[in-house]
DNA sequence: ATGGCTTGAGTGTCAAGA
């Protein structure tokens, strides 16, 4: 199984390169962020004309997940159970017997922020659902844009961003807490190029420069983990005329 | 240098992203 996520920026707008990008990758399941797109309005039709079922929980301007899957989409989930919220950020199904997690984790804003300690709460629900979830589904894949560059490995400039939003102390903690549930960054598994991110802002030619960070995670049960055979970035989209400013994480399973 | 681009809403200009 080829499993990809990808925080496209607006769905309506990228919606050429993802199909261009599907129908060159083929995975098997693509978890998208920031669709921005309600779901009477989700372009379905040419999901499946694609090849793929397709679910989703969008809403008007702001966040909005989705999952495309060669496979039948089982089991749907769109809400955190114990943190009511109207944001549309999490969306799980199961595919052949995986359970999948698509997250879009709120961005924070500034440290110290109403968004920030709204980004800490929302993790520590989304724990409380992984940690459930696992013992229900052994092979799961909690995937998605995390707003947590975990490690100062995953900063262009650990120097710059120290103590800032993405990368803050209780943030990486937070990260941490979800690897402490036996999730695997599956990136971090296999040797990488140094400085290999996955988000680069829009601004200053941060990705000709490769100002980035990774952001965007795979992270598996171990169960699932073990048959992971390789996980990239595919930075290719990122160069494109009118890019999202994620890069899609790939990870393939035997 | 707290800017720098991009998007959606909506038609002037701002919030939000990261």
């Amino acid at each position: 199984m080829k499993l990809a996520t990808w925080n496209v920026n607006s769905l309506r707008v990228r919606l050429p390169q993802v199909l261009d990008w599907l129908t060159r990758y083929r995975p098997d399941v693509v978890c998208l962020q920031e669709t921005k797109t309600e779901d009477r309005n989700f372009p379905a039709a040419e999901f499946e004309a694609a090849g793929y079922h397709v679910a989703c929980s969008g809403q008007k301007t702001y966040n909005g997940v989705a999952i495309a899957s060669r496979r039948p989409l089982k089991e749907l989930a769109r809400t955190l159970p114990d943190f009511p919220d109207e944001q549309k950020r999490l969306i799980a199904a199961t595919v052949d017997g995986v359970r999948l997690i698509n997250v879009y984790v709120p961005n924070g804003a500034a440290v110290g922020s109403e968004k920030y300690d709204y980004k800490l709460a929302w993790l520590q629900s989304l724990r409380r659902y992984a940690g459930v979830q696992m013992k229900r589904y052994p092979k799961l894949a909690l995937l998605g844009d995390f707003n947590i560059a975990p490690e100062d490995r995953d900063v262009h400039d650990p120097e710059a961003w120290q103590g800032s939003v993405l990368v803050s102390g209780p943030e990486r903690e937070a990260f941490r807490a979800l690897l402490e549930l036996g999730l695997v960054d599956v990136f971090r598994r296999f040797d990488q190029p140094p400085e290999s991110f996955s988000w680069w802002d829009y601004r200053a030619a941060a990705f000709r420069r490769n100002h980035g960070l990774r952001i965007d995670h795979i992270l598996c049960s171990r169960a699932l983990a073990e048959t992971c055979t390789c996980c990239t970035i595919d930075r290719e989209p990122r160069a494109l005329e009118r890019p999202s400013d994620h890069a899609p994480v790939v990870a393939v399973f035997r």
